[in-house]
DNA sequence: TGCAATT
């Protein structure tokens, strides 16, 4: 009964979460359409972890391979089941593989998916890439074939102009050879321009020449000159920085905006009320609590917390489940539920987050979403075992 | 108003 409690609570926040739930949603479609990766750590991370927006590897557009994808920009925690999982959504997988540093066994942020039909691979780029997760905006396009001499081709460029554009400082670079990657880093909160970028090139060679003909230059314009080196690579950084990594909670999650660390609150404090304990956003604290025992925590299935959809179209599938649930936390899980025979879509699904505060925001997010011509519903999921 | 399970 408590559980309906909140339930009902939470919809009626369900007006004053709607906006920002359709910015939620529309950001992510209008990146989805748009170019590529943004870095965007957020502000809150550990710095460590943060330099690892300019560390995944690149690909570029050769077309030789025509299923296998790389992945950059995934988030920390994100494990190469999920990853299988996000991407199985797709098609049949050949192969599936997370990238970890090979001491700390930690996510370097991007994987290789290597699908069975050139097809998927296609459908996977045009459907995936610029998806949005947690923190991170995906990017997904085809693998170049491993070789040496692509790698090493990231270069660290620092001492820019602040008013220096991306396209301005690929015009600088592009002269020495194919550019796969550049990027400028912003202040988090200013959005201006903090002078340091990065530029990979297709081949190790051009970075040098580069280098040679860049480092310690004033670009056109600029009163300053500019320095140009190799980037660092993750997986060479030193066992003490590992360390102080591994020390860092490896499960902490990294607080979005500012409009969602608020919602955080708010709903913390429905759940107060609710259940007259202070969660602090953890499953443990209120599983913990004697005083609740025999309650039914919705939702909670030991792994995560299960969130039924209800209203999805007869063709909805498990990549708008993803690009719905994906921008509010850890989504370890989706499915369709679709009819044995006609294979359709029976009008609901399940998305299973790994904590319970992310869950709860995406759910006051998105129950009452209109998909298409339907408004969804959703909540945890019940016990339900018959039709009423 | 609808809560899976050919994993």
């Amino acid at each position: 009964m408590i559980c309906v409690e909140v339930k009902n609570i939470i919809s009626r926040q369900n007006n004053i979460l709607l906006s920002w739930s359709l910015q939620q949603v529309i950001a992510a479609m209008e990146t989805q359409l748009s170019n590529g990766p943004t870095c965007n750590n957020t502000s809150n991370g550990p710095s460590t972890i943060s330099n690892n927006c300019s560390s995944p590897v690149e690909s570029g557009s050769i077309e030789d391979s025509k299923t296998n994808l790389i992945v950059n920009y995934l988030p920390q925690n994100m494990t190469q089941e999920e990853l299988k999982s996000l991407f199985g959504s797709i098609g049949e997988i050949e192969s599936c593989k997370l990238v970890r540093d090979k001491i700390t066994g930690q996510s370097l942020g991007y994987g290789f998916v290597n699908y069975v039909d050139p097809k998927d691979a296609e459908k996977a780029i045009n459907t995936l890439n610029g998806l949005r997760l947690q923190t991170k905006t995906i990017k997904v396009s085809y693998a170049r074939p491993s070789s040496a001499s692509i790698r090493d081709a990231n270069l660290y460029v620092s001492g820019l102009p602040k008013t220096m554009t991306q396209k301005e400082l690929e015009q600088l670079f592009s002269q020495y050879g194919r550019i796969i990657t550049s990027r400028i880093l912003v202040d988090q909160v200013t959005g201006v321009s903090r002078g340091v970028g990065f530029i990979r090139f297709d081949r190790r060679v051009e970075a040098e020449e580069a280098i040679k003909g860049l480092n310690c230059q004033k670009p056109p314009g600029a009163t300053e000159p500019i320095t140009v080196k190799f980037a660092n690579n993750p997986s060479q950084k030193t066992s003490q920085a590992l360390l102080s990594q591994l020390y860092q909670s490896p499960n902490r999650r990294y607080p979005g905006p500012l409009a969602q660390q608020a919602q955080r609150f708010r709903l913390d404090n429905l759940l107060n009320m609710a259940y007259g304990v202070k969660s602090r956003f953890s499953p443990m604290a209120i599983d913990g609590v004697t005083s609740l025992a025999g309650i039914n925590i919705p939702g909670h299935a030991g792994t995560g917390w299960c969130i039924f959809v209800y209203n999805l179209a007869p063709d909805a599938d498990e990549s708008i489940l993803w690009q719905m649930f994906g921008p509010f936390g850890a989504v370890t899980n989706v499915k369709v539920i679709r009819d044995f025979n006609t294979n359709k879509c029976k009008g609901f699904g399940f998305v299973t987050m790994t904590n319970y505060d992310e869950a709860a925001v995406a759910i006051a997010s998105l129950n009452g979403y209109r998909l298409g011509d339907r408004v969804l519903q959703v909540s945890f999921k019940t016990n339900k075992t018959h039709k009423a």
